[in-house]
DNA sequence: GATGAATGAGCATTCATTCAT
DNA sequence: AATGAATGAATGCTCATTCAT
């Protein structure tokens, strides 16, 4: 029992995973279930014995991007005590988690916002999560006083819109180049953009 | 002929319009060739006699709006001597621009990401073309010493993000509210992101 | 399972004598894949699983023919001890064969020469193992002293192409008669035409 | 008046020569009326003016072909006054003839079969022609008494098809080769598959 | 659990033909 | 005579989904 229950959800995962890698390199529409079934070692009929749907596949593996990154953002910042080091380690460790997951980040990106109307409003959702994220902390960091009031709402979006864009030019490059020797800029054009002006050296860049 | 050359054009123009609605109702890939030649009145025949096939004119309609924001932007700019108001005045252009042309900003925003591979490198460009727009003038504004020095071409990248973002929310949400609302805010982000604290006030909304 | 496997070759089987039928019927062209359906009490995409494309079902059934006709010649010569006899049994052979499987021969002789410029190597392949089986045998003749010296190669189209005029003419005709009364003539114009007169049943070289 | 029709005579001569370099180059299915258009520097429309239709064109070129070999091989059998010179020199004209209009001979051989079921008939009426008048012409010489009889309706199909089939894989051929080279051997096989066995070296291909 | 086979609606594109100008 | 524009039926092929075994 035990044992034919971890297969059952071994075969889902190698399943996602394969419908990942076909996804992000042909793109969810010209993606073919046979494709999937193919890449997963299996056949058409077995990927439907574990998803109702392809687009179910889809979902099942944006909302495993979204939590990947929403854990470990809030973990990392959780981790520091400093209102503006959290924003600080909330960046890196997002743009280390796209750096880490190209195909995941394609997906994310580019692939779930034109897949389609049925996509759009689940978009809407998780980039309101991020964006949401943000504004929540924004809206601390002001009550703190440490930095002026502002729109925290626009600034939620626009801060994961400036990040947004950073990594689906670098997503959609042919070579892709090393994301993450962008993150110093983007880091202070970002806390430049709320307000907060340091010192230069006195943030460091963490872990 | 005067007027069959001008007949022809229209009814270019007319598939065009046509298109442009029915891919912002119905997504570029859940467009029928059939429904772009009804909502025009026409055949598909017809259609493909004017365009050699369905990618050409999503094209044609994606470079429409590129050259339409492009244009605004640059004369806005240069309608403007003070190098912040340029900022300003593009930005506002941009804002206005799409919360003019809804359905042409979803094509842009929204549809070209899943329109297949093809189109990526084309998506590229055309946000490379923004991008640099800023980021030029940001060279140009460093070195007349008004702004700190700042990796331009990142900041490039995110200025054209963080628009992006606010206008695909409100392009994707079911009742679009009034765009506009969003630009003191968007504006203060963005200057203040590179390096523009300007006493509240001072600066006013042009036009 | 056994039973799957006799069930789906056959089906291909059945597709194949549906679209041989249709095929002589309408013409390459003109043939629809859904009549090849309809024909084989099938859908399209049951077509379309077990033949990857309308080209490849007219090359099955042309390999069908080509090896049905070379075999039967082939077993027919060896049969025959004698040098002459073998000639005439590999006519023979291919009249009957050609008699009894029209709507094939059709397909042979008349279709695949004017599917188009994909199936026109092939055809040229065809022809020439055709044309190639009775050149070799005429060489063998030849060395045997049997008949005298000539340009095997050329006789060997001539022979392929006097049975194919008679065999097209007689495939194109709209109320059929029966193949089989030519082969007397035949036979003696292609054994004339390599040097064989034969006075009643005695064989002798000329010259 | 004289300028006009004549005119109107060389575009319909223009539109046949470029319609048949279109046909033998794509093949008649693969031609459309506008690659035929464009061929002959007019428009589809012009097309239309001087043929009612596709067929009607392939058919025109269909007789000019035939035209031009039942003249030439009539004309050069009138000049010779020998039966079995006869013979030869029909055969030299048509070789001759197909050698220096290769596109043509492909159009006869090849794409007529292909075109569908509507040219079958006229093929079929086209080939009885050039058969016939072998067959006429044997029946003369064996009751000359200078052939031994024969089934001279057979022998007038298969004599065409022999010839047939060595033009047809020269047309086929990637590289063409001379074809006229063929024609000693097919001379000999011809001559003496009717009974005309000549001592070697008295005949000589004529001027 | 898994598979091969089948389904059938859907679609981009082609093209001979027509016709107003 | 000629043309550009338009037509609309036709067609090969794809593919998400279903299901008997």
């Amino acid at each position: 029992m035990r044992t034919e229950q971890a297969r059952s959800v071994s075969r889902r995962q190698k399943i996602m995973d394969s419908a990942l890698e076909v996804f992000a390199r042909r793109g969810y529409r010209d993606t073919a279930m046979d494709e999937i079934a193919a890449a997963a070692e299996t056949s058409k009929g077995g990927v439907y014995f574990h998803f109702p749907s392809k687009q179910a596949i889809f979902l099942a593996l944006l909302d495993r991007m979204a939590n990947l990154l929403q854990g470990r953002a809030e973990a990392a910042m959780a981790a520091e005590p400093d209102p503006v080091a959290k924003f600080d380690a909330a960046l890196l460790v997002m743009v280390r988690t796209f750096a880490g997951h190209r195909p995941l980040a394609r997906l994310f990106l580019v692939e779930a916002l034109g897949a389609g109307p049925d996509f759009n409003q689940r978009m809407l959702e998780i980039h309101a999560d991020f964006a949401g994220l943000i504004e929540r902390h924004l809206d601390e960091v002001v009550a703190l006083g440490v930095i002026p009031p502002l729109d925290t709402h626009v600034a939620g979006k626009a801060w994961f819109g400036a990040l947004n864009e950073v990594v689906t030019t670098w997503v959609l490059a042919e070579e892709p180049t090393d994301l993450e020797q962008h993150y110093p800029a983007l880091r202070m054009f970002l806390l430049r953009s709320v307000g907060i002006n340091e010192p230069s050296g006195l943030w460091r860049v963490p872990g």
